[in-house]
DNA sequence: ATCATAAATGCAACAGGGTTGCAAATATTA
DNA sequence: TAATATTTGCAACCCTGTTGCATTTATGAT
């Protein structure tokens, strides 16, 4: 019987999901699960590229099949850039704050599935795969300037 | 005394807003004012030409001065595209959801400022400019193929 | 109205995120 | 090991959105 956590772990994850194990995927799953905030592609290839460089088109493909198999999770921004962010049970849905100006974003404390159904209510027909609730302002050191 | 809609049409908001009346301006808000869900700059665009060509750069141009003002709001989406609202009395924060088959958004009905905030819990630090939730997902036209 | 000034628009060129086709490399299975 | 399927890299590309600059249009004072 394995831990909770043992079940996060990167090839624990390839396995649940049926996704082959290769170097690669571990390798962006490792940077994923010890991010302490979400994640841009950038932000994983600058990473990456410390080691070892990798093709953003690797980098692109390996985040889509970890979407689809409901590995990570996709956070839009107004500027256009995606980021990512591990979708296991130790991070549970949760609204981000995001700065307009630095870009940072931050995870905020979650919010339970249910709460969220009953205030949005969304249509009976509609399949949803992701709710995501981003709030986008000034951060505290941007408003100084 | 105005009523509360004469005070959303296009050149009263303009008005409020302290931006000259140009013909341009006022094309894109009442193209805005009339949609009944969030439109893309290309459905902008699209609209637009069907009358008299306007330059796409004009259009971003106009757009990012609306929603600095507070007039209209932004909403990104999992594709990289963002969409535009009007954000006048008559049509308070919401969440939306959002196809990611057929990128088809919809608006749902509006939720109170103090839920959100309850809710949410931003910083108190943040400085909040918007609340943006999307709920993405397949609509029950996609879910069939 | 006329002129001076500021603001808005169009155009071209660009930046950056993200995708596609295809060939080479790697993993999987028999 | 050999055959097959999957994954990766590379180049070229698409699309959204931006920047610099010249031209046009609006604004405001004389
Ligand atoms: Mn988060
Ligand atoms: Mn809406
Ligand atoms: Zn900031
Ligand atoms: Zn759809």
């Amino acid at each position: 019987m394995k831990t909770a956590r043992e079940q996060c772990e990167a090839s624990n994850t390839l396995k649940n999901a049926g996704l082959s194990q290769t170097s690669h995927r571990k390798r962006i799953l490792h940077i994923l699960i010890h991010a302490d905030t979400p994640l841009s592609v950038s932000d994983i290839l600058r990473q990456l590229d410390q080691e070892r460089k990798m093709n953003k088109v690797t980098v692109y493909r390996i985040l889509s099949s970890f979407k689809s198999e409901g590995i990570i999770r996709e956070i839009p921004t107004d500027h256009g850039v995606n980021r990512y962010e591990m979708a296991c049970q130790h991070n549970p849905v949760h609204p981000h704050v995001y700065c307009r100006i630095c870009r940072t974003m931050t995870c905020m404390p979650p919010i339970t599935l249910s709460q969220v159904w009953d205030l949005f209510a969304a249509p009976s027909d509609f399949r949803i795969d992701n709710i995501n609730v981003s709030i986008t302002g000034l951060c505290r050191t941007c408003q100084r300037k």
